[in-house]
DNA sequence: TATGGTACTATCATAGATGTAAGTAATGAG
DNA sequence: CTCATTACTTACATCTATGATAGTACCATA
């Protein structure tokens, strides 16, 4: 592989597609809910009901819209039975599963990036931070 | 290790502390442009100019809104130098070096599901999608 | 006939993110 | 003295995401 210089208009152009790929990426799982429910859904089906149960904070209203998205995002699939009351059950696609190692790695970069923030900040200026 | 009860508070718990790392994380990459900063930054420091001529379509305002954000989020860092006219250069910190090939690997699983997704209506729809 | 359970939908209100346009400090060049 | 340059800031408008609250369809059951 030839190193392509930098100031190439395809050095530009090789950035900008992959940025549209990770941003593409970024934008579902953008919700503020949306990770919370996938990681309730790693473990299997669940109900409209139960995802509620588990996600206390969650409105019906928030819930509803996230999970659309989702499932517009091809991350969930939603499988609704012809039956009364009704039931629906949501669960992650094979692309949502395949995301899971993904976001892994996110919440471990998370963590240790989290401790090192702190240890700098109460290095430099000795302050107690909240959370 | 011992499997934990999936009823358990404890399983509950690990599920949620996990959450709270991705989460922190997602929300540190969540801004529209943070990305795009992110990846130009990978190649080495950028003057605030530089930044604004790679990145054609952001408003001055925008852009620095987003590199304070990332500074506050220690992804970024700002050097100033005394001098006039004024010259600020961005570079990314270790942690946003860090997470590079994780958002390396997110725009890998996006550029897939993306296919996936359009093969997949292409051939149940056989709708032709603007993307 | 009245009630309950499930998974929603509709309406209105608010907070936060983003966009537009203009202005600013400092100083060297002319 | 005037102007250009750089990296901003300020004020205002708009757009999007989220929240609070109430209502709905369906039918089994009492």
């Amino acid at each position: 592989m030839s190193k392509i210089k930098e100031t190439s208009t395809n050095f530009e152009n090789k950035i900008f597609l992959n940025e549209c790929d990770q941003i593409f990426a970024a934008s579902l799982i953008a919700g503020q809910w949306t990770l919370v429910i996938c990681c309730h859904l790693t473990t299997g089906k669940l109900r409209f009901g139960e995802l509620k149960k588990r996600i206390p904070t969650i409105t019906e209203r928030m819930l509803t819209l996230q999970l659309r998205k989702m499932e517009e995002g091809d991350l969930v699939k939603r499988t609704v039975y012809a039956e009364v009351p009704p039931r629906v059950e949501y669960e992650l696609t094979k692309s949502g599963q395949e995301l899971s190692p993904i976001l892994k790695q996110l919440g471990e970069w998370g963590k240790n990036h989290r401790k090192t923030r702190n240890a700098e900040k109460s290095c430099t200026t000795h302050k107690v931070l909240a959370q």
